[in-house]
DNA sequence: CGTTAGACTTGGAACAATGTTC
DNA sequence: GAACATTGTTCCAAGTCTAACG
């Protein structure tokens, strides 16, 4: 292996921005059918959308961007208005192996008979019991006296995990015919339970003041609580984003006057710029810093009458079986923290009191006790609906509901619901392609839009995107898309540009089938500057078209397909089985990668990131130092190695002299530091203790140790290798290959993290990815499941886990 | 029909817990 | 063992989409 050609995917990566790399994917992820019912009509059109296809699918395996580029300049000049020109040849036979490829992967059994595959479902217990005893095991070896306590521990534990499990309602291993919500027309009249019990929700403790005076033209006021806990949620935020906000502070601001005036007692202030929010945040920087400082007894503490209070409010029973729930908090109040340019952000959310909320609860069930003085707003015994409690709130006038957790039973069937639809969705594309092109032609230009939002939706993975109102940031998505957002490049070329859901950018440029960029051109100049292009399309009747494409169908299913579809196809293509485990977690989230790119998840790049980097890099490079210390070692002890082991012959790269001096430098300096602090704090130490002090002397004598290990670096840097006296060849060879393994450990590790340095992976993984296709890819490389799962995954997930080694998407 | 209400999923950021390193 | 980085969890805003409404 070659250091140098190592090095390069890492810089690389940085280069390759994520607009090509969806582009190319997503265009890849899905063929264009070139089968069109009428070849004759069909044929220019069709025939370029093949052809680009080709290209696009050509460009998803790793060509650099700069011959991308070139490629796509090549076609401009080359493009003219004829469409017949063009050659394909071996085109179509592209295009159709990829069809194929798809269409093998159709191994579709009926999903009705997959759920009863459960040989698998014994094997989880087994596995589970399996492990216990091993750390049973592991604690033998601890001393006596707490052998047994430990042991003790254990078994509890082991019995708990049992009981866990024993708990667990199992509702796919049921008849499917039995299950609410497999019902195909929906969720309509389908009662979700007949018992129905919990605690209700659990409110936020009343304010308490501090007495910190704000400051008003540079004087304390005095204000009511009331007033006071509305100053102190905006000095919480004073360094933050929001803070700093106009908006923001304009309509805290206005709200803040608001309540000061409904008490006479608080003082009339006028001018946001006169306030002064800085002692109670400086109050709140230290209650931070005193958090911090307690014990871990005190903090234990705290923690457990957090957990007694909560304890009842954990759990719902339904049917008779303990669910966990959700969010049984009522929202506290604050500042409303509306995302993006919200027009409402900044405004006081106000304190939910009992009156307001609304439980949903069996006939039966008995009413929970809430705040003194207080009554629930009303109780309503709603069996077709999963949520336990209900409240508006007060900035938009919408609802808030108390679900159960991820890992229920109401939620987990939704969620297989979801993949099987996607899945479903997967019999369907093919058909639902053909129809779309060929409506890109259509003489009604309802009929034309939809087609054309309708490839976008599932060439490039866009959200629906339902009307906004003027209360709300300005976002859109494919049905709301705005002359604005939208720049065509002829022949065929599309910028997008637009703030999505979150007021997340949305930025890509995409090569698009040619009746799509002309369709967009005729829709964007009928409409002209700030008027959607899609002005005959609402998400209803696209949504209502798409049902009549394969029932149940809507636009988010896309999404979820090809999120679902993409991943399983990179896992394949990215994953080898003799790959080392960090190589296998590294294709992993690669292949998350690739989704999330699709998805547009992002995150905003952490603010030390150029710096870790360099921290890494520089690991890198302290490691290959070691191994080239190492490798010269072992050829003064033994010269023939050389002709033996040519590959450790080679020199390390990115190893300069200069790099090589400094680092010496710099440890020498590490050393000298650490040595004295040592000395003062045993001195320190020692003066505690009432001991007699180290002399100087002493430290002299170390620091006189640091300077032999400097003179022996200036040496071996100039040549003079010295070898211990122990060492042997084999010993040397050991540890050669010891840091082989850290240095292409720690490169992984820089990769995925450059890689992913604006990506979030949560959201796909989470959301889109069919958690069978991970289970399944899990068990066929032999990755622990863990590796990939969070805890709370492994539990929303479980109903994905009695599947067959060999299910694929 | 278009509009709104309601219920549910999806999403990034903030926060907390845990792991790593000096 | 404190400081820092990483990872996991919680929070709650912001979407989607269907049903009900007028």
């Amino acid at each position: 292996m070659s250091d140098s050609e190592d090095d390069i995917p890492l810089s690389q990566i940085n280069n390759g921005p994520i607009i090509s790399k969806a582009s190319t994917l997503i265009l890849n992820a899905a063929p264009i059918d070139d089968s069109t019912p009428d070849p004759s009509e069909a044929r220019t059109s069709v025939t370029i959308s093949a052809s680009q296809d080709k290209e696009s699918s050509e460009d998803s395996d790793d060509i650099p961007l700069t011959q991308r580029k070139q490629q796509l300049e090549t076609e401009k000049t080359l493009a003219s208005d004829s469409d017949d020109d063009i050659p394909l040849a071996d085109k179509r036979a592209a295009t159709k192996q990829i069809m194929k490829q798809e269409s093998s992967d159709d191994d579709d059994i009926p999903l009705a008979k997959k759920r009863k595959v459960q040989a698998k479902a014994k094997e989880v217990p087994v596995s589970k019991v399996a492990s216990s005893p091993k750390r049973a095991a592991s604690t033998v070896s601890t001393p006596a006296p707490s052998k047994k306590a430990k042991k003790d521990e254990v078994s509890k534990k082991k019995l708990k995990k049992e009981e866990e499990e024993r708990e667990i309602y199992r509702w796919w291993e049921e008849q499917t015919s039995q299950r609410a919500g497999d019902n195909e027309d929906g969720g309509d009249g389908v009662i979700r339970w007949t018992e129905l019990s919990h605690y209700g929700v659990l409110f936020p403790p009343e304010y308490v003041p501090h007495g910190i005076q704000m400051k008003y033209d540079g004087k304390p006021v005095t204000l009511t609580p009331e007033a006071e806990e509305v100053a102190s949620f905006f000095a919480a935020l004073l360094e933050s984003d929001h803070g700093k906000n106009p908006t923001f502070q304009k309509n805290f601001f206005s709200d803040f006057r608001e309540v000061l005036a409904k008490n006479p007692k608080n003082p009339r202030l006028e001018r946001f710029d006169k306030c002064d929010f800085t002692p109670i945040w400086h109050q709140f920087q230290l209650d931070k810093e005193r958090k911090k400082q307690l014990t871990k007894e005190e903090k234990l503490k705290l923690k457990e009458e957090r957990q007694k209070i909560e304890e009842p409010f954990l759990f719902a029973t339904v049917d008779g079986r303990k669910e966990q729930i959700g969010n049984f908090r009522i929202e506290p109040p604050g500042l409303f923290r509306g995302r993006g340019d919200h027009p409402k952000t900044g405004r006081l959310k106000r304190r939910v009191y009992p009156e307001q909320v609304t439980l949903n609860l069996g006939k039966e069930s008995p009413i929970p006790p809430t705040l003194p003085g207080h009554k629930w707003g009303k109780i309503v015994h709603d069996q077709q609906a999963t949520w336990l409690a209900t409240w508006k709130e007060n900035i938009n006038d919408t609802s808030k509901y108390v679900f159960l957790a991820p890992n229920s039973s109401w939620k987990g069937q939704s969620d297989m619901k979801k993949f099987d639809k996607a899945r479903e969705l997967k019999n369907y594309v093919d058909k639902i392609r053909a129809s779309y092109t060929a409506d890109l032609k259509d003489k009604l230009s309802e009929v034309r839009q939809r087609a054309t939002a309708m490839y976008l939706i599932d060439r490039l993975a866009l959200r629906a995107g339902n009307e906004k109102g003027d209360e709300e940031a300005d976002t859109v998505g494919c049905c709301s898309l705005r002359y604005e957002h939208v720049t065509l490049e002829p022949p065929n070329t599309v910028h997008f540009d637009f703030l999505g859901k979150d007021s997340i950018r949305y930025e890509n440029t995409v090569q698009v089938d040619h009746q799509v960029f002309k369709n967009l051109k005729l829709f964007q100049n009928q409409v002209g500057e700030g008027h959607a292009i899609f002005d005959r399309l609402t998400t209803t009747g696209l949504n209502k078209h798409l049902n009549s494409c394969m029932p149940g169908l809507s636009a988010k299913v896309f999404r979820t397909y090809n999120a679902s579809f993409t991943c399983q196809q990179q896992l394949d293509r990215l994953t080898n089985a003799d790959d080392t485990l960090p190589d296998k977690i590294l294709s992993f989230n690669r292949a998350n990668r690739e989704v999330a790119v699709l998805c547009n998840h992002q995150r905003a790049a952490s603010k030390s990131h150029a710096q870790q980097m360099v921290k890494i890099e520089d690991k890198i490079r302290t490691i290959k130092y070691q191994r080239m210390k190492l490798r010269k070692q072992l050829f003064s002890l033994d010269a023939s190695i050389k002709k033996k082991r040519p590959d450790l012959a080679e020199d390390e790269s990115d190893l300069d002299d200069d790099w090589i001096m400094q680092h010496d430098i710099d440890t020498i300096a590490k050393e000298r530091e650490k040595v004295q602090t040592k000395f003062h704090k045993q001195n320190e130490k020692r003066k505690a203790d009432g001991e007699p002090l180290q002399p100087d002397s002493e430290l002299k004598d170390r620091l006189a140790k640091v300077e032999d290990l400097k003179v022996q670096l200036d040496k071996e840097r100039g040549g003079d290798i010295s070898v211990a006296a122990n060492m042997t060849v084999h010993k040397l060879l050991d540890r050669i290959a010891r840091l082989d393994d850290r240095l292409n450990a720690t490169k992984i590790q820089a990769t995925d993290k450059e890689e992913n340095k604006e990506i979030s992976l949560g959201t796909s993984k989470m959301n889109y990815i069919d958690p069978r296709i991970i289970v399944a890819w899990c068990r066929s490389y032999d990755v622990p499941m863990e590796k990939v799962y969070s805890k709370t995954l492994v539990q929303k997930f479980r109903w994905a886990q009695d599947i067959p080694d060999d299910w694929k998407f």
